[in-house]
DNA sequence: ACAGGAATGGATAGCGCTGTCCAAGTGAGG
DNA sequence: CCTCACTTGGACAGCGCTATCCATTCCTGT
């Protein structure tokens, strides 16, 4: 009926693909006007009931699946949303995206993944590739972002939401942790049992800011206490090989009157546990050892790890939340969500 | 110059979002035709030196994102792949897909995400999802799907891997460890060792049928030497929260001549050595304790945990080396490649 | 029986880009 | 100086869908 629709069926062999069916095939088929087929897919209520069933049914057959590149294109509504985190491998950040997905995924968003390596350059990549998918959110995991990240998201006046560290003068809005308030209490906690000299032990480099916010937090409650500064021991150990455990000797050999070791993170702590165990140094007795995030084994080992938890699932589900709410339009009131944390308190400390 | 850009500066206000440069935007302010900035963008080789450097200054300074859905829409290539997997929360899956975005990434693809909370029906419609936007390839985790999936994705043509198990016959193509094998060999490894008895811990439940496929290999070796069957202990908790330490003095109690216990998952495991410890029970020498899948804690734990280590990572490499083939129109000679499984030998068995 | 409005379906014109085909410019050899 | 191959840029026609506006139909109240 309409020249455009040049698939002349036995003029040419068929491609190597069968190209797959069309709206206008699927209205040809039902009998109806194309429009009529998109109102049915996407607009169901615009159209009757009589007509709906019998279109529905003519495409399930047909096996019709709409093309999202052609309606994102013609609505400027692509129902996707970009997501950058450092690196899928980490847990944490898993959880973080399994709870923004069980609120995206249900109201009929699609996620777009992009690691950015803890590179802010890559993340600006990321963001101008998502852009480019024309996605109708980002999310962001950390504060810290290139100046010309920020202007681009600015200009596409695409929702914002960062995740994970709390920061007050979002892009947009943001929901997350102070890690250098977890510090902070982190050292409060030990020095309400008496611990006097403290000692960290991290990588502070490639891991964002986090860690170093968390010594911050530690350092900035000795300040106050009049206690010596704490004592900072970098560890380059790629994730899930901590040489954590090694350096609780030297720590305790170099300066004997440290009585208080934090980790940066959960791993090396419990690997710390471990060594410290076998060296017949007394835990905490002797020193007190905690960390930031919490696992399984950190309360199954012995003496039981106290540490930091982080509510990561709930990091999650409050970042979908704020972007669903931007994705309708709306503006929440508080742009910054200030997250807790809660230190368990076990054996170690 | 063309009555079509019906962008009108000054007749009507600037609507609430400025709307996005378009390539023929830049084409004007460039003096050039809107296909050559578009050869600037996408096929660099085939424009002058000149014209190129200058176009790209003119982009930038305009700020100009290409709509990725209109360039996918009018040339069939999205640059995107979907991947689905059973929960992004669990670290394995996490790992292998950092593998695959280690390889698409840098390729130029970007990753669409889909949950399927171990549920074939989910599977489908985001494989539909997936398909209505025209990604250029699907990634699928295990190698049960709906029939229904099945069909739609050889009707779309669209190249599929199938990572995580092993199948001899895939859908398109596949890569994966055998969990039947991984099972049969642990069982063998005990048994050199002269365990005779076995029993089984894990949920077989939800998880796909991996778990179910260890007891079957464990189930096969112990029929073949004559053995009696090993008894089967489900247990139904929520990950992160294993009670199989508690089942460990049960299965001991209730039959005293088990002398091997395998776990599903290396997490119970790592948990049931601890609790043996408590109980006083001797590992391995009133029975011997193992696991499926390493952590870093298995190693540290003392007796240091025996498991199978998959290889995940390079699952989720090879799968992206193999998405790259097919995306690169080429078949490659094995469609179902086999990767193996190590066998940690440590304390516990 | 008939106006008035809701409900329903259709025609038209793009969304922003690229594939295809063609025109113009460029340089080497005769 | 002209022809021929080659390089470079452009015009045109869609990709498959939806927004907008318009034409029906169908029901209600008077």
């Amino acid at each position: 009926m309409d020249e455009k629709a040049s698939r002349h069926p036995g003029e040419d062999p068929p491609k190597v693909a069968l190209s797959p069916v069309r709206l206008q095939e699927v209205a040809q088929a039902a009998g109806v006007s194309t429009i009529t087929v998109s109102r049915c897919i996407s607009n169901p209520n615009r159209v009757s009931k009589k007509t709906l069933e019998h279109v529905l049914k003519v495409a399930a057959t047909m096996g019709y699946i709409p093309n999202k590149l052609a309606s994102s294109l013609a609505s400027a509504k692509s129902m996707v949303v970009g997501i950058v985190v450092p690196t899928i491998a980490n847990p944490i950040h898993g959880i973080i995206m399994q709870g923004v997905a069980d609120l995206l995924e249900p109201a009929g968003y699609q996620i777009l993944l992009g690691n950015s390596h803890f590179s802010k350059r890559n993340e600006m990549e990321l963001v101008r590739t998502f852009l480019g998918h024309r996605v109708d959110g980002i999310l962001l995991t950390g504060k810290d972002h290139a100046q010309e990240c920020i202007d681009m998201l600015a200009r596409s006046r695409t929702p914002v939401v960062e995740m994970f560290d709390y920061t007050p003068n979002p892009i947009d809005v943001s929901v997350g942790s102070s890690n250098f308030d977890a510090g902070a209490s982190l050292a409060q906690y030990m020095m309400a049992r008496g611990r006097k000299r403290f000692a960290f032990v991290g990588h502070t480099g490639l891991d964002d800011s986090r860690m170093m916010a968390r010594l911050e937090g530690l350092r900035a409650v000795c300040a106050e206490a009049g206690l010596a500064p704490p004592l900072h021991y970098e560890i380059t150990s790629d994730p899930g090989t901590p040489t954590g455990g090694e350096v609780i000797g030297a720590i305790l050999r170099e300066a004997p009157d440290i009585d208080a070791v934090l980790f940066a993170g959960h791993l090396v702590a419990v690997s710390a546990i471990q060594y410290a165990i076998d060296l017949k140094i007394d835990v905490p007795g002797r020193v007190a050892i905690a960390g930031f995030g919490d696992t399984p084994m950190a309360q199954w080992i012995k003496p039981s790890l106290t540490t930091v938890r982080f509510p990561n699932r709930e990091t999650g589900v409050e970042a979908g939340r704020m972007m669903l709410e931007r994705l309708a339009g709306r503006t929440p009131q508080t742009r910054a969500v200030r997250l807790g944390f809660e230190i368990l308190s076990r054996e170690s400390a």
